[in-house]
Parts: C-alpha cells; sequence; structure tokens
DNA sequence: TCCATATTTCCAATATCATGGAAATATAAG
DNA sequence: CTTATATTTCCATGATATTGGAAATATGGA
C-alpha cells in the first residue's frame, strides 16, 4: 500500500494538527526557499527562533533594499513557511517550524526512498 | 559553536563519502524540484529506484514533449539529483539517493531547529 | 492635527525559466 | 552505407521572477 502524502504529526510548542501536503504546496514552498536572500532570510529566522525579527532588522541583517525584502517575505508567507504578527509599528516575521517540517518529510517520504536519510 | 554544513554519512549501498552542501548548491537542488515536472519526474525515479528509466519511457509517463524533458532532466543532472547512463539507443536516468539524503540533512539541521522534525 | 518611524505597494526595467517543433547527433542493425 | 530509433540541441516565443526607488499605508507620540 502506497501512502500519498506527508504527515507529520505536530510537537511544537503552539499545538495543531499537519495537513498533508498536495504537491502544489511543495512546489511553491521548495521555490520560496530556492532563492539566495529568502534561504538568508529563513535561516536567521530559524536561527532567532519563535521571538523573531522585524523586517527592518532583517533587511539590514541581509543588506538588502527594503522593498525586495519585502518581495521575499511575502513569497515565504504565501509558501507558508513563514508567520508575521505586528508589535507597534514593527512588523515580526518568525520561522514556522511546523510547515518546515511537514516538507521535509514529504521529501523524506517520497523522494528518499531506499537511503538512510 | 556552530555547524556550517549538512553532513550526512552515508549509508547507500554503493559508498562514498558525503561532502558538506554550499548554500549555493542548496539553491540549486531546491530549484531543481520546485517544477511541477520536474518534481514528478524524481518522484518517478525515486520509485523506480537505481534501475533508472530511458527518457523516452519517461517522457511517455508524464506526458510532456521530450525536447522539455529533456530540458528538465538536465537541470537536475546539473542540480547533482539524478545520474544518466547509456545503455545502447537510450540514455537511463536515476535517481541520486545520497544527494537527495545530503539536501534533505541540510534542510533538517539549517532550517528545523526546534522543531521535532 | 502634525510629524516621524516602519513597512508595504506600485511600477518599470531586466533577467531567468519553460515550452515545443525542427534540425542535429548518437547508436545500432540490415 | 542506408535506414530507423533514441535523444539532444537549437531557437524563438511567451511567461514568471527579481530588483529597487518613489509613493502610499499603518502606527504611535507630541
Amino acid at each position: 500500500m502506497e501512502s500519498t502524502g506527508s504527515l507529520c504529526i505536530d510537537r511544537v510548542a503552539g499545538g495543531g494538527v499537519q495537513v498533508p501536503l498536495s504537491s502544489a504546496d511543495v512546489i511553491t514552498a521548495l521555490a520560496a526557499l530556492a532563492q539566495e536572500h529568502r534561504l538568508a532570510a529563513f535561516r536567521l529566522l530559524v536561527e532567532v527562533g519563535p521571538e523573531g525579527v522585524s523586517a527592518g532588522d532583517l533587511a539590514d541583517r541581509l543588506a538588502i533594499p527594503r522593498s525586495s525584502l519585502s518581495f521575499h517575505l511575502n513569497q515565504m508567507m504565501q509558501a507558508g513557511l513563514i508567520v508575521q504578527r505586528r508589535e507597534s509599528r514593527s512588523l515580526i516575521y518568525s520561522a514556522d517550524f511546523a510547515a518546515m517540517a511537514a516538507l521535509v518529510g514529504f521529501l523524506t517520504e517520497n523522494c528518499c526512498r531506499g537511503s538512510g536519510c
């Protein structure tokens, strides 16, 4: 019998059940990470953790114009890899660990058969 | 101390040590998978295993023109995700499981901290 | 209300990606 | 050497992505 989707039961603080990803979702998520500035931004958000970083800080740390970063953050939001919250005048972005876990789960289940990964 | 690359010691039949991926390598690999036909092709190659599938068969199974598939196979080869071998008139493509394991290793180590993935 | 800060949206320019038919290349067999 | 099969390369066309400055929106404070 064939499993068709990646079912990654959530283990993160906030709770919530993980829904299987469609192949279109996976493509969107992969594309969201397949770009220099976005991969760098995401890694930074992962390092920083749930506290997150404001858009301005992120632009400074990555040394890219704010409008460019805004575009990239939007891509990652639409892909569901990061979340946004407002804190006074600042918008704080943080990584969605459950989403990333689901992506890795999909890749492991669908693209790794036979290897020890 | 920070580990900077994904070090995925190989567990696959053929043997060989896994080199850490640069962030540029990761972007190339992610981009190679972030496309409908390429993701479908790669999943098919993973299912089929080391025996692989000829370019023609693959084009038929995916129902896309041969020249288009050739383009996509090239992208995945350059990304190091698949390998090619000739068998008489046919070119047989197969998934490189170690490369995929390295990619998943990178994502797990660099983009998953704190989650249970 | 008026001003300053934080960030986004708009937009035009450029670059990269994807498509598929036609021609070229590689291999094999009669 | 000629013909058939398997696949790639070439190329023009259209689609999508990326960039960054300028203008617009959101929030908070005097």
